[in-house]
DNA sequence: ACCTCATAGTCAATTAGTTGAGTAGGTGCC
DNA sequence: GGCACCTACTCAACTAATTGACTATGAGGT
């Protein structure tokens, strides 16, 4: 249900084709809605023909055709009305790491597969500062925040970022807490 | 496939009814792993039928009966060789709100979504305060983390912690750039 | 000449997760 | 004395998500 209203957030930035829906809810998007591309192909055909969006071929000569979605009225203010309703379910994350940190008896295993979550989280924050420099495209973030009309993308991102920094802090206490248990009985 | 570890990591602390991890995993596992009872059910069905938990019905007087399961050496040995390997996906967070978010034209609706955020999450702190408690039993966190053999439950919980207060220090940031707005052209 | 990567998808099968109802006795509150 | 909530599940139907394979073309490198 509300990968419907994503897709359809998503489409607010303007005409996009499947594929490039696909590579912005492998960015942005990911952070609160992750999709695969099967998921975003199903979805669109679905909400063509609920008349939400629009579709159009276009043609390519050096790359295979393509169809162009658009949100259209009725899509608008569906996603208007879904925007102002309360969340029917709460946020859930899903780590799979965090089962295995759970599970942990062996100090040197756990201190491995964190570096490696920090080494993840750094990428991230690097993608997500790139998405950031796009956003704000030369202006200050006060500024940004004056002139522009839409501010959610920008806050989802900060939240993103956010996120992943908290994600860091988190890691470095559990080296620290691993470090002291190492060698020990 | 990850429930399945979920399950068994939630019964290294003991033999536990499927309702009993549904209370668990309502509180402590859902930071990371939510579950409704019925998956867990299913689950626990499955498991018994691959032998890494062990089924033993317990007739009760004033109660409905139940059944108690237990991790057999074969479903602790499972989980060990799962806790060491690198996940096989990365975590997921899936927020309707920020859907929302990212869609809202109208700072007064999206106020009140944050402000019910807040609230929720004071709550679930609150929540995860007591679980702290009963789980350090009197004594300080440096402590428990020296004496206790399994300090995983204590790292997932503070990651759950530090999840929701950056969740609210998130939101914080939110309302002041909505003030900003609110009455602006 | 071959191989990989990027674009731009489709199809089918399976697994995972959600929703709602039903069963049934016990406890606590006003 | 009635009603809601707690314990402790089960069943069935449905929707969502994952996985892997497949189709095509072009670009760039070795």
């Amino acid at each position: 249900m509300s990968l419907k209203y994503a897709v359809l957030a998503a489409l607010l930035e303007g005409e996009a084709s499947g594929y490039e829906l696909s590579k912005a809810f492998d960015v942005s998007f990911a952070n609160f809605w992750p999709a695969t591309p099967q998921q975003l192909y199903r979805e669109l055909e679905r909400l063509a023909q609920d008349g939400l969006v629009e579709a159009r071929f276009v043609q390519q000569e050096r790359r295979p055709n393509k169809r162009m979605f658009t949100l259209t009225p009725a899509g608008r203010e569906d996603l208007r009305a879904f925007a102002v309703e309360p969340p029917r379910r709460p946020s859930a994350v899903r780590d799979e790491l965090l089962i295995k940190l759970q599970a942990m008896e062996d100090p040197e295993a756990a201190h491995a597969l964190i570096e490696e979550r920090m080494t993840w989280a750094r990428g991230k924050l690097d993608r997500y500062e790139r998405v950031r420099d796009r956003l704000l495209d030369g202006r200050t973030e006060d500024e940004f925040l004056r002139e522009s009309d839409r501010v959610g993308p920008y806050l989802t991102l900060l939240r993103g970022i956010s996120f992943e920094e908290e994600n860091l802090r988190w890691c470095e206490r559990v080296l620290a807490v691993l470090k002291h248990r190492v060698g020990r009985g």
